[in-house]
DNA sequence: ACCCAGACTTGGAATAATCTTA
DNA sequence: TAAGATTATTCCAAGTCTGGGT
């Protein structure tokens, strides 16, 4: 037990997330295409090599340098997707067989330049806390809201505090000057801020920035009276410190408090602190009204129902079967089209797709037209090429409708569509997200999905159910001659519209927009909610860490279940049916899905969500190890590993443990503790565009820990290979203008000739067609550069190398951005896990401007969290 | 205790809109 | 000024989790 306790919590996250970067890189280095290091990109790969390197020289002493505790093993890493999700890592090349040997890393850098990094050193400091932390959120209670203010003075960029030691932390040198997505792979290990006291006595240096210590907020004296037992601990907070320590004692016995830590000044108040209130300071937070079971949602709800789709309307494009022309019965044309149109995806090479549709297919011709039904019985004498033809014509059509015309057309759809975008709730007027009923096509499943290519049937007026307020107007079914299939009243949801999905049988829903105060208002809570997780998060991990050890097998389950959820951010993993690809989460893993390496080292391997696979190797504490293995002892790789343990009993569990927890706020939890931690280190960046970039590489470590992934865009090599050119050539330029400078220096001219090669430009005349225009600017691209000789005077040459000094160095972060990018999706965690006023405080502290971290929508859907900093702003 | 339907969130791909660049 | 690239939005599948029924 000792042994599994001398990590900090904080580290298990970061290093969690470390070791998925190993994966990842894995995961580049394997596959084929992607790597377009030295090798795809031609000269310009020497970026990222004179890149790789500098930056082994710069850290690699540090980088590698690993302690024992956390020296994962990037071992194993292997790779993930290589282009499609689905497939099974081919090959999966073995990144590095240097396990426990730290030194062998440096090597692994080498082979793979654009990647990374794995691993780095854990700060010393983490790994001497042996003892539970205290749950420093006790001690602040800053109201949500405390949070970001305008910083009053001072630059920006700058911030007092530091998270590191300076000695033990690479960070110092982490904070890139650079970034590159390489160097950022360097978390800066965020210490926790709770920290055992005499973690604190090491590093003396180390300032207490921690985000939870917080001391200058006011305190709200007044609590609820209904305040459950374990909150009651927590509203402790509120009291001065001296009370905190009992408090703390009691929640954790061995832990010292560190709550005076003086430098809490240091915290600028405008600084969100994701794990500061929680919703225990006792005040009033609309977004929490309203939430509670069956309550009424809304009193009046008014809207105009759905929009359907456009009838098909017949071409009468031939099937061709054998060899021979059959026209059609409509309704199989229509079905048949939905085949046609799949032609070109990969979905027509699979045999499941193929079946389902045929199936589907035949039975719609048996519906209405009996005499081809008897005919076309052999899938593979279909030919549905004409369809395709047909298809592809009238999309080119589509095209070629000239910008005007088509705006003009765009303008009479969103009029005729208007109606359908707004209800009213309680005389307010929201936006409805999805009023467009599904048009009926091809089911496309994602993954081995069995139903694939099944037809998903239209769905008329009298599969909608319709709920509206009881008072309003009922809305007219917009389909002459139906009518809708129930209308009724529930006020205690908030969906205006229901049906079934003819595939699933599921249910689909009509409902409000994300900006929406339904929507908005649970989406608050759902933070409230993580961000109050901090305060038991203690708890819960001693509470498992001792549970992995208990005789009763569901203890055991479950502790480690909880663990792998917590620590690797892993979903619940309900059941599935027949029906479903066969995808896992946490509870659901199967003993094939782990591979053990001793020591102490986990493989986890399969397919999550969306059958994105989930490829990650993971050094994990002892007690956890132990827990594992001996849970997947004698079971078949079929077996689940976590035979005894339901989702429903593990949040049964967790509910016990804080009111309305569950499995998924650990998710956004870990999500936005990270992003948190990780924007802590406001670094040189110079510019918004640097912050930026700055933000986005630590939205990336969220992404990764989440493990949400995308394809590799389909262009993405040829754009690499585009880039690098450029800079090749840019390369070229900057030579020659330092040439220009030597030779005036030397040979005292204060001019000299420059040789600059450009590319053509195409010769475009105003009585070109359109394929004479597009061939001349081909020949144009292709054309060999012409030289251009130019006499330029010092001074503009050194002004211009200046200039592409500066262009290069805006390159490089360009192409490493990108490929460091190619295969994460940064949208998900940012719409679903990060707590936006964690951004917000960030953008403004560093005043950068809102809307580039937000989209419009974004904006509008986070526009609670915008509030909330306004207001604090200007109290 | 389990099972399943219902309601709501989360997720990547496809598509549309906008910006960049030659 | 259009191709190309990037970014935002839409689409709808696939999760989570609760509660009610048996």
């Amino acid at each position: 037990m000792e042994v599994m306790e001398d990590r900090d919590d904080d580290e298990i996250l970061l290093s969690a997330l470390r070791k998925k970067k190993g994966g990842n890189d894995g995961v580049e280095k394997a596959s084929g295409g992607g790597e377009l290091a030295v090798n795809d990109l031609g000269k310009g790969a020497v970026v990222r090599a004179e890149t790789v390197v500098d930056r082994v020289e710069r850290n690699g002493k540090r980088v590698f340098e690993d302690t024992e505790d956390d020296d994962v093993p990037l071992l194993s890493l292997k790779k993930i997707r290589t282009g499609s999700k689905n497939a099974k890592p081919k090959g999966a090349a073995v990144v590095s067989n240097s396990i426990g040997k730290g030194t062998a890393q440096a090597e692994d850098v080498d082979d793979l330049p654009l990647t990374s990094l794995k691993k780095r050193k854990e700060p010393v400091l983490v790994k001497k806390s042996s003892t539970l932390k205290r749950p420093s959120s006790l001690e602040d209670d800053r109201p949500l809201s405390s949070l970001a203010r305008k910083r009053s003075s001072g630059s920006p960029n700058k911030r007092a505090v530091s998270v590191n030691h300076d000695d033990d932390l690479p960070l110092s040198s982490l904070k890139k000057k650079k970034s590159s997505g390489l160097e950022q792979r360097k978390i800066v290990p965020l210490k926790n801020p709770s920290a055992p006291k005499k973690v604190i006595k090491i590093v003396k240096k180390l300032k207490p920035q921690s985000p939870l210590v917080r001391r200058d907020e006011p305190r709200i004296a007044s609590r609820k009276s209904d305040t459950p037992v374990e909150k009651k601990t927590v509203v402790r907070k509120a009291k001065p410190k001296a009370a905190l320590k009992s408090k703390n004692n009691r929640l954790s016995k061995a832990k010292t408090s560190n709550s005076a830590a003086p430098s809490s000044v240091d915290i600028r108040k405008e600084e969100y602190v994701f794990v500061g209130g929680g919703e225990e300071d006792g005040e009033r937070r609309w977004w929490q009204e309203n939430m509670d079971g069956n309550e009424h949602r809304w009193q009046s709800l008014s809207h105009h129902g759905v929009l359907f789709p456009p009838l098909y309307e017949p071409v009468r494009v031939p099937l061709i079967y054998n060899g021979e022309e059959i026209v059609l019965h409509p309704a199989a044309e229509e079905v048949a089209m939905f085949y046609a149109a799949k032609l070109a995806t990969d979905y027509v090479k699979k045999d499941v797709f193929n079946k389902n549709f045929f199936s589907d297919f035949k039975q719609t011709l048996r519906k209405n037209d009996r005499e081809t039904f008897k005919r076309v019985k052999d899938f593979r004498k279909c030919d549905f090429s004409r369809m395709q033809e047909h298809l592809e014509a009238k999309k080119a059509e589509k095209k070629a409708i000239p910008a005007a015309e088509r705006k003009k057309i765009r303008e009479e759809e969103a009029e005729r569509v208007k109606k359908y975008t707004v209800a009213s709730v309680d005389g307010k007027e929201e936006k409805v997200g999805n009023f467009r009923i599904e048009p009926p096509a091809l089911f496309l499943g994602r993954g081995e999905h069995p139903l694939m290519g099944k037809v998903k049937k239209r769905i008329w007026p009298e599969d909608i159910t319709i709920n509206i307020g009881p008072k309003d107007p009922v809305p007219e079914c917009p389909i002459p001659g139906h009518k809708w299939g129930k209308v009724i009243h529930n006020k205690c949801v908030t969906w205006l519209a229901f049906w079934r999905d003819t595939i699933t049988n599921g249910s689909k829903y009509v409902w409000l927009a994300a900006d929406s105060k339904f929507k908005t208002v649970s989406d608050a809570a759902k933070f409230e909610k993580a961000r109050k997780l901090h305060m038991y998060i203690e708890k819960i991990r001693k509470d498992y860490r001792t549970g992995w050890k208990s005789e009763d097998e569901l203890v055991r389950q479950r502790s480690v279940a909880l663990y792998l959820i917590d620590r690797l951010a892993l979903r619940v993993g309900n059941e599935k049916g027949e029906d479903e690809a066969d995808t896992v989460g946490c509870c659901s893993l199967r003993v094939e899905h782990l591979t053990f390496n001793d020591p102490d080292v986990v493989e986890f391997n399969f397919l999550g969500k969306d059958s994105i696979r989930y490829e990650n190797s993971v050094k994990v504490e002892r007690g956890a190890y132990l827990g594992l293995k001996k849970l997947s002892r004698k079971k078949k790789s079929s077996d689940d590993i976590f035979n005894r343990l339901t989702t429903s009993s593990l949040n049964e569990y967790l509910r016990s443990l804080m009111d309305g927890l569950t499995a998924k706020v650990f998710r956004t939890y870990n999500a936005s503790l990270t992003l948190d931690r990780l924007l802590q280190q406001d670094g040189q960046q110079q510019n918004v565009n640097e912050q930026l970039v700055f933000y986005n590489q630590q939205n990336k470590e969220v992404a990764i820990l989440c493990n949400h992934q995308r394809s590799l865009p389909k262009k993405h090599d040829e754009q690499m290979g585009k880039l690098s050119v450029k800079y090749d050539e840019t390369i070229e330029w900057l030579r020659e203008l330092e040439r220009a400078a030597t030779e005036m220096k030397y040979g005292r001219k204060d001019s000299a000739d420059v040789t600059q090669w450009v590319h053509v430009k195409p010769d475009l005349k105003a009585e070109m067609t359109e394929e004479q225009r597009t061939a001349e600017r081909k020949r144009a691209a292709e054309a060999p550069r012409e030289k251009v000789v130019k006499r330029m005077k010092a001074d503009s040459v050194h002004l211009a190398i200046a200039r592409v000094h500066a262009r290069i160095d805006k390159m490089k972060s360009e192409m490493q951005t990108k490929e460091d990018l190619k295969t994460v999706a940064l949208g998900t965690s940012k719409q679903n896990y990060l707590d936006p006023r964690i951004s917000v405080a960030w953008c403004k502290r560093n005043e950068v401007p809102l809307e580039k971290v937000f989209s419009k929508s974004l904006y509008n859907k986070f526009a609670w969290a915008m509030e909330v900093n306004k207001q604090q702003v200007a109290g």
